[in-house]
DNA sequence: GTAGGGTTAG
């Protein structure tokens, strides 16, 4: 697209490209919000030459300036040359080459040197803003205006209180103490309300009107320190886009941000989830130089980025910090666990341990168990819980917390319950997880058990406790008892139900084989019914072998996500058990359209502190050859003990032979058979799954328990089977 | 005078 030299404001590309093309959908990738912010900030900018040279000078990188298209010797008779031109900062898109400075431009232009002896005396310039003229200022203005009314679509979301709320001082206390300052004529003291500005506005987010309310109705300007104080009030409210709307207003009224704002605006943006609009922030950041020499600021970016799924950028940008403390590091961590990319995350973690400079603190180990729980690595989350003893470190609630959920989720319910007693202090959360990992191993009584304990301390259960105490009624077929939890939890405890309560439900009423009360229930339950919801339904439609309502549910699904692959295979999955072979292909050819791939199978277990993942089919293994030997040896053993491979949910009409060679490549199987290989007899694997545990998986596994004489636990999508001497603790309930 | 990283379900 050929672009405009110094386009109207209106325009959506206001820039010459200057020899690099800037992508035509430039602009699509912003939000209205982050447009606004971006356009404020990076408009054609009239400099003069001395101007100019005090950004070289200052080591102002930019990754492309644009300039008015003069030839040189014009540029160099006019008497008092101005240089119109674009700057876009330095900035991490995959499509903007590297930095480049205006020095670099301006030799390439063979003119820096005819300006550099020109000895244009570096004076007045204060600081970027003296010097910025912003063409096209009241059109932004009215732009603004028009966002403020409109709104950005962010009313749906809703935020949990922050951590920096922890007063809950009533208004009315600041109320007197305004009163009192006003009575003795402090408001005149700029210093005074500055606190009292800041006080109320992060004192509770309730409070922030009355905050606003003194700032707006000061007889002076504002200073920074205020505007900064209202910004971080809102960026930890409920309405974070106060915060950007303050900071447009704050710039509107000629007032620079300084070190202490772009955290705030930063906190702000990721509350939002807005990678866009952090983006706009970003640039800002470079253009007053703060990217590559404050910390604070560098650690809310890779926070940011890595919040909004942006882990790479926030990598990049944590590599080429400058200095990187605790906090930096802690942040990469969280944000590799946040993107799913645990091993990363450990990784990461080991590269810190070799650093002499950096000590890990409660909140590494917090990430690091965290990305063990997920990765189901036992071995590693005992050598973090073994290091925290070995170095004295304070077990926390919130470490102990984690922990617990660790043992849970890696199998180890024993290893979770010892600790769980030896732990002093415990909260909700503590209870909860406690209940939630006896509930998925299928330890039902043993969580109401908790329940009791629980409420005799004087705790009681919260939203998520009940979500594990259905869990665990469901798992354990126990519906009366479900049924009395989920009518007692609004009457008695005053929790209202929420989607996911009402989706236990389904589940409770659905494995038990009640799938008319449970599609009665979807029916009446006051919120809109989601995928998620009708997918429970589908699951236990499929283990009953209701094809009628399996393909009702499915299609429901489907008009609601068209896309869903679990409803497609599903679909195709219910057709195939009961051999309709044309409907089989029928889903699949509409998979095939729309372009929708089963996500595979795939099994984790963990060899000393190593992470091995197989997927379904999986050759790349380096031990693939002993495996697959080792899976025929299976194969033959358990066909000794009388083992028929469940062939019926394989949706292909294929001959049975290959349909058991599928079966057999299973990643679970797959991950057995090298746990096998690799462990000493009598060792237990452990495997985490990321599907639900097929019916032949799951009695080949009851059989090779036996055989091989092993505990064998699989975490799969839903909950835990152990497997030992021929039976598996879910008693083929599931 | 102000700032960055934090635990439970789905």
């Amino acid at each position: 697209m050929e672009l405009s030299l110094f386009g109207d404001l209106n325009q959506r590309n206001v820039v010459n490209s200057g020899g690099y093309p800037i992508p035509a959908n430039f602009f699509d990738a912003f939000s209205e919000m982050a447009r606004q912010i971006w356009l404020l900030h990076h408009l054609t900018f009239s400099f003069d030459l001395e101007a100019l040279i005090f950004e070289v000078k200052k080591g102002c990188r930019f990754s492309k300036v644009y300039m008015e298209s003069v030839t040189e010797d014009a540029f160099l008779s006019m008497e008092n040359p101005q240089v119109s031109f674009t700057v876009v900062p330095r900035f991490p898109i995959a499509n903007f080459k590297s930095a480049f400075t205006l020095e670099d431009l301006f030799l390439t232009q063979g003119i820096c040197e005819k300006t550099r002896n020109s000895n244009v005396p570096m004076s007045k310039a204060e600081n970027i803003t003296d010097i910025f003229e912003i063409s096209g200022y009241l059109k932004m203005l009215q732009r603004l205006e028009a966002v403020k009314t409109r709104g950005v679509s962010y009313s749906n979301i809703t935020f949990p209180p922050s951590k920096h709320f922890t007063s809950s001082s009533n208004v009315i206390n600041f109320k007197q103490l305004h009163a009192k300052l006003i009575r003795n004529g402090d408001m005149e003291n700029i210093l005074t309300v500055g606190k009292l500005v800041a006080d109320v506005a992060i004192s509770n987010p309730a409070n922030l009107s009355y905050a606003r309310l003194i700032f707006s109705n000061l007889k002076y300007p504002p200073n920074i320190f205020m505007w900064n104080s209202m910004i971080r009030g809102y960026a930890h409210s409920s309405t974070p886009k106060e915060a950007l709307i303050l900071f447009l207003e704050m710039r509107e009224k000629g007032y620079s941000p300084n070190n202490y704002t772009f955290p705030f605006l930063l906190k702000a943006c990721n509350q939002l989830m807005d990678l866009n609009l952090g983006l706009g922030i970003h640039g800002i950041v470079i253009k007053y130089g703060f990217e590559d020499c404050d910390v604070f600021i560098q650690t809310s970016l890779v926070n940011f980025y890595a919040s909004c799924g942006s882990v790479q950028i926030a990598r990049l940008l944590f590599d080429r910090c400058l200095q990187r403390d605790v906090t930096s590091w802690n942040a990469l961590i969280k944000g590799y666990v946040r993107s799913g990319r645990y091993m990363d995350a450990i990784r990461v973690f080991r590269a810190m341990q070799d650093r002499v400079d950096i000590e890990v603190d409660e909140i590494t180990l917090l990430g690091v168990v965290l990305a063990c729980s997920q990765l189901g690595a036992l071995e590693m989350g005992r050598w973090v819980h073994a290091y925290i003893e070995k170095s004295r470190m304070e077990m926390s609630m919130n470490l102990g917390t984690a922990l617990i959920d660790l043992y849970a989720r890696c199998g180890s319910i024993d290893l979770a319950v010892n600790l769980f007693k030896k732990i002093r202090e415990k909260d909700v959360r503590t209870w909860s997880v406690m209940i939630g990992g006896l509930a998925v191993h299928g330890l039902a009584k043993e969580a109401l058990g908790f329940l009791s304990d629980m409420q005799r301390d004087g705790i009681d259960p919260d939203s998520v406790t009940f979500t594990h105490v259905l869990r665990a009624c469901s798992h354990a077929g126990m519906v009366a008892e479900g049924l009395r939890f989920f009518d007692i939890m609004s009457e008695v405890y005053n929790v209202e139900p929420t989607i996911e309560h009402y989706g236990c439900m389904v589940d409770l009423l659905g494995r038990a084989g009640c799938l008319d009360e449970a599609l009665g229930l979807i029916k009446r339950i006051p919120y809109k019914p989601d995928v998620v919801l009708w997918g429970s339904l589908l699951v236990a439609c499929r283990t009953h072998k209701n094809v009628v309502m399996g393909e009702m549910v499915a299609k429901e699904m489907l008009k609601l996500d068209p896309n869903h692959c679990g409803a497609h295979v599903f679909l195709s999955n219910i057709y195939a058990s009961v051999g309709q072979w044309c409907e089989v292909d029928e889903v699949r050819n509409s998979m095939k359209e729309l372009g929708i791939k089963k996500s595979p199978g795939s099994s984790l277990i963990e060899l000393d502190g190593d992470v091995h993942e197989f997927v379904a089919g999986d050759q790349s293994h380096h031990q693939t050859n002993k495996i697959n030997m080792m899976l025929d040896e299976i194969a033959r053993l358990l066909s000794l003990e009388g083992h028929v491979p469940t062939v019926k949910g394989i949706p292909y009409d294929i001959d049975e032979e290959e349909k058991e060679q599928a079966l057999s490549q299973h990643s679970e199987k797959l991950a057995v058979a090298f746990g096998l290989i690799n462990t000493k007899q009598g060792t237990p694997l452990r495997i985490v799954k990321n599907l639900r545990v097929c019916e032949d998986c799951h009695s080949a596994m009851k059989l090779i328990s036996k055989v091989f004489n092993r505990l064998i636990v699989i975490r799969d999508c839903s909950r835990f089977h152990h497997f030992s001497g021929g039976l598996c603790s879910c008693k083929d309930y599931w």
